[in-house]
DNA sequence: TATTATATCAAACGCTTTGTTCATTATCAA
DNA sequence: TTGATAATGAACAAAGCGTTTGATATAATA
């Protein structure tokens, strides 16, 4: 990819982000995302068709770059030279959305939130899934998924809203013992 | 209140309602009100300030009539004869929910759900602080209340977006079951 | 380096939506 | 009946959107 290209689209997304960190998805318009990023009018529409495209590509390379380097050991928290169990997984996952809270805590809450949650609620189906012990075997499979799902985004979107004082292992513990988990 | 200014709230409301169950929040524009509802521009700037103010006033609405309504006892399904616990509150509060589907399901989902929650979430937690037994102790209180309500409030979600499927009575067994409830 | 392709730019455009205003008419409550 | 209040319809400025244009700047390539 151009050089120039990559450059403005960096650009688009650090202003996103910063005036996502200030006000709502819905109260941003195309003009200070264009000031923020100090770009041209038509420069913006030829990277992204419209604001919520922006948005979706946004969320997109969030999960990409938190999922992916799920299978990469790159940092200091990674688990990857093994199998590992769910309260791991859980663990991993958490201090990469801390490392990410810069871009995560602007599109997590507010109007965008919706969006947000739909991709991580996507990416959490598939982790639970893995973890066939995780879901209950006395309520029907699709409303346990679904509880599983929703209570854990819920507890990162409260977590990460309330600062994240607890650590992510606390974290991860508590919501466990939440959902009645014995590894 | 003005008998000309119930009728016009009241079509302004209904109209809101129908456009929601066809299209999200954003996309619906206030001249679409207008046609829908066959009233003036000047007289829907007259009861709301702005489209966003008019689905928090039909928020408000929904939930008054749905929990004052759990005082009363003029439905078949209600339980106010005495005491009840949260698995009948719960089944109760469904039935309800049940009934108001029309209203409910339009501002549930897309980009209006982040309010609907924010609302619906703040009846629940009053709701669930009565029931102190549900609040496990084994994590900080905070953590566990915000875990009952998100993980409720995603399960009413699913519910309604899956066209209501299970009974109230299985739903409110079934998510007890997940949150370890036992009266 | 010279050439070709492509990204960015600024400015302007038509269009839609918004929220307000105002004079007029209809409806209500007393 | 009368005085007050609500609805109407038309018009308005302002803001935002998405597109187009032709010129300029920068990258990849031969």
């Amino acid at each position: 990819m151009d050089r120039r290209k990559q450059k403005t689209r960096r650009a688009i997304f650090q202003a996103f982000s910063r005036l996502l960190e200030i006000k709502h998805f819905n109260d941003i318009t195309v003009q200070e995302i264009l000031d923020e990023a100090d770009i041209g009018r038509s420069t913006f529409y030829s990277h992204f068709e419209t604001k919520d495209a922006l948005l979706k590509e946004m969320c997109t390379d969030i999960f990409d770059h938190i999922f992916s380097s799920d299978l990469q050991s790159e940092r200091s928290h990674d688990f990857s030279s093994s199998d590992h169990g769910l309260q791991e997984k859980i663990t991993h996952l958490l201090y990469h959305l801390k490392d990410h809270k810069g871009n995560v805590l602007g599109v997590l809450s507010g109007e965008s939130g919706e969006l947000f949650m739909r991709f991580f609620k996507e990416y959490l189906k598939a982790m639970f899934e893995q973890y066939p012990e995780s879901i209950s075997q006395d309520v029907p499979k699709e409303f346990a998924l679904n509880h599983l799902v929703g209570s854990f985004a819920e507890a990162v979107k409260w977590w990460m809203g309330n600062r994240m004082k607890m650590a992510p292992e606390e974290l991860a513990e508590c919501y466990l013992k939440l959902i009645g988990y014995h590894a």
